[in-house]
RNA sequence: CGCGGGGUAGAGCAGUGGCAGCUCGUCGGGCUCAUAACCCGGAGGUCGCAGGUUCGAAUCCUGCCCCCGCAACCA
């Protein structure tokens, strides 16, 4: 009995390279895509990018590209960055995809109409010609477009709008049930209060004059979808929502939408009011993590104090990486990319409690048993420890917190490394052969159940780790019924240490 | 009355009424299987300030102070 489960992310905006709080957002995607193929379900994991929109077209015309050039471009980074990352998602939707985005898109436009959402009206507002946009009052300096030190112009378009108000009780009722899952609690309040001001109508569209780049509106060839009913939409015409693909049928309603703070209102404000008025089903749970500083400060390229994920990537490793986003930063409120926290991290966690601890049972395994897992046994201490930290580890998983599941792994580490100084195995292996195999085969299987615990955060360590112990590499696909069992270690099972997993710094390289 | 987040041991954090916890660092001890790793113990905090509710508050209420986002590149 298998369960589908739908993850998505927000999809980044192709007009800045990849920031890190994306490979974080994308990470977070991904260990719940993992975790939830390690316990079975049947999972469908989408990122993407988001193309259109009037900065694209400008952002192209200075580099002296089409916009089309533009965004293959940049939507190449992203993608590019989803190897890197090690991302195990199963599409990539652009928003430029003509095949299946531009009819979705289209198709749930229809839908919004038929249901007497969409309607005609005017748009005013401060027209900066330099920019060909609209500008906020917010956006000038001095009363002139800080980019081109022009006033702009007050101007008055027709616009279609999408009638939001309507849905602001049913909204805020959804929410507020938990029908819809907005975690952590501090944004669900944070979205009530605001559907309880009461949510404003949106402008869905813009005239084509003021911005081209973008799906054509049905039915009125003078007008462009702004972006709303364009890129929200990804999460549906990915599945083939176009055409009444089997995908859709199967995967929507989402499970998860991975999103930033940032965002949140759009999500689960905007998105869901188009959901109910197209009759669609909506997503189960928005989960919403923070923004990470520098160093203690707001990334800036002023500051020259941006983190870019592939450099990162490339200087640290992987992995480490990984486990830094997920472990280290909040999985929902503010963090920090420190240097020294990382090193810090490194070295106390993955070095010393699991490097360490996969070394020293190995290395007695290898040395005294012929590198063959023992007879199976158990020993009732740790197999409790296992038992209940597998229960704390699912429920993190349901509450989004990402950092206190890996924490359970963590923790299942350190319990081994007691373990060992309690039974002090060096000294049984020479007066009873016996109480030091059952000591070494309680060490392996707690560090089978760990490598398992990690997999989410860490897959290529956690690969490693298996394939050292001699498990079978599709355990996470075959094996998720009894993988979290007591005593799924075969004894005879040949082991082999391997390189060392986290080597400290001083010694890479 | 703009909005929001936050002020808990040297650092980073957890903790929504009942003897103040965790990680790192630090000090001392143990062990020697292991990546000078591992284990145990100690020191270190009047939980931003001032009131209030309560038998009892870091935790609830009131007022105040301070820090960080909410402008741009940007998740």
């Amino acid at each position: 009995m298998s369960n589908k489960f739908y993850v998505t992310t927000a999809i980044a905006y192709v007009n800045a390279p990849p920031h890190i709080g994306f490979a974080m957002e994308i990470l977070e995607a991904d260990a719940l895509a993992r975790y939830h193929r390690m316990i079975g379900d049947e999972v469908w994991f989408l990122t993407g990018t988001d193309e259109h929109g009037s900065k694209i077209k400008r952002t192209a015309e200075e580099q002296g590209l089409s916009p089309q050039e533009l965004s293959d471009k940049n939507a190449a980074k992203y993608e590019e960055l989803t190897k890197v990352l090690n991302l195990s998602n199963d599409d990539f939707i652009r928003t430029t995809d003509k095949g299946r985005h531009y009819p979705g898109a289209r198709k749930l436009w229809r839908e919004l109409v038929a249901a007497g959402d969409i309607y005609k009206s005017k748009y005013e507002g401060h027209y900066c010609v330099g920019c060909e946009a609209f500008v906020t009052e917010k956006d000038l300096v001095d009363g002139k477009c800080p980019d081109h030190q022009k006033e702009p112009e007050l101007i008055t378009e027709e616009n279609y709008f999408f009638k939001l108000s309507k849905y602001s009780d049913q909204i805020a009722e959804k929410i507020e049930s938990g029908e819809l899952k907005v975690l952590p609690e501090s944004r669900k309040n944070e979205m009530l209060s605001l559907c309880k001001d009461g949510l404003q109508d949106v402008s869905f569209s813009r005239p084509v004059k003021t911005l081209e780049w973008g799906v054509p509106v049905p039915d009125d060839d003078d007008q462009v979808m702004y972006v709303w009913c364009d890129a929200l939409a990804n999460y549906i015409t990915a599945l083939g929502y176009c055409d009444g693909h089997e995908k859709f049928d199967k995967f929507w309603p989402a499970d998860v939408h991975v999103i930033g703070k940032g965002i949140l209102r759009f999500h689960a404000g905007i998105w869901i009011g188009m959901l109910l008025s197209a009759g669609l089903e909506l997503p189960r749970s928005i989960c919403v993590h923070g923004y990470i500083t520098s160093e203690g400060q707001k990334m800036s390229k002023s500051l020259g104090n941006v983190v870019d994920p592939f450099a990162v990537v490339e200087e640290e490793g992987l992995d480490p990486v990984r486990y830094y986003l997920l472990r280290e930063i909040p999985t929902t409120t503010d963090g920090d990319f420190s240097k020294e926290r990382f090193k810090i991290l490194y070295e106390s966690e993955l070095a010393n409690n699991f490097g360490n601890l996969f070394s020293r049972v190995l290395t007695m395994t290898e040395r005294n048993l012929g590198g063959k897992v023992p007879q199976v046994v158990g020993d009732e201490v740790l197999m409790k420890a296992v038992k209940d930290g597998w229960i704390k580890y699912d429920e993190h998983f349901e509450n989004f917190d990402l950092k206190k599941a890996a924490q359970e792994a963590v923790r299942l580490g350190e319990i081994a490394n007691q373990y060992i100084d309690e039974k002090r195995p060096w000294e049984l292996v020479k007066h009873d052969r016996k109480g030091f195999a059952a000591v070494l085969y309680n060490l392996l299987e707690v560090l089978r159940h760990t490598a398992c615990m990690l997999y989410p955060f860490i897959p290529e360590t956690a690969d490693k780790m298996l394939a050292g112990l001699g498990v079978p590499e599709d355990y996470n696909q075959s094996e998720f019924t009894a993988f979290r069992e007591w005593g799924r270690l075969p004894s005879g099972t040949k082991v082999e240490k391997g390189e060392v997993l986290f080597p400290k710094v001083d010694q890479r390289l």
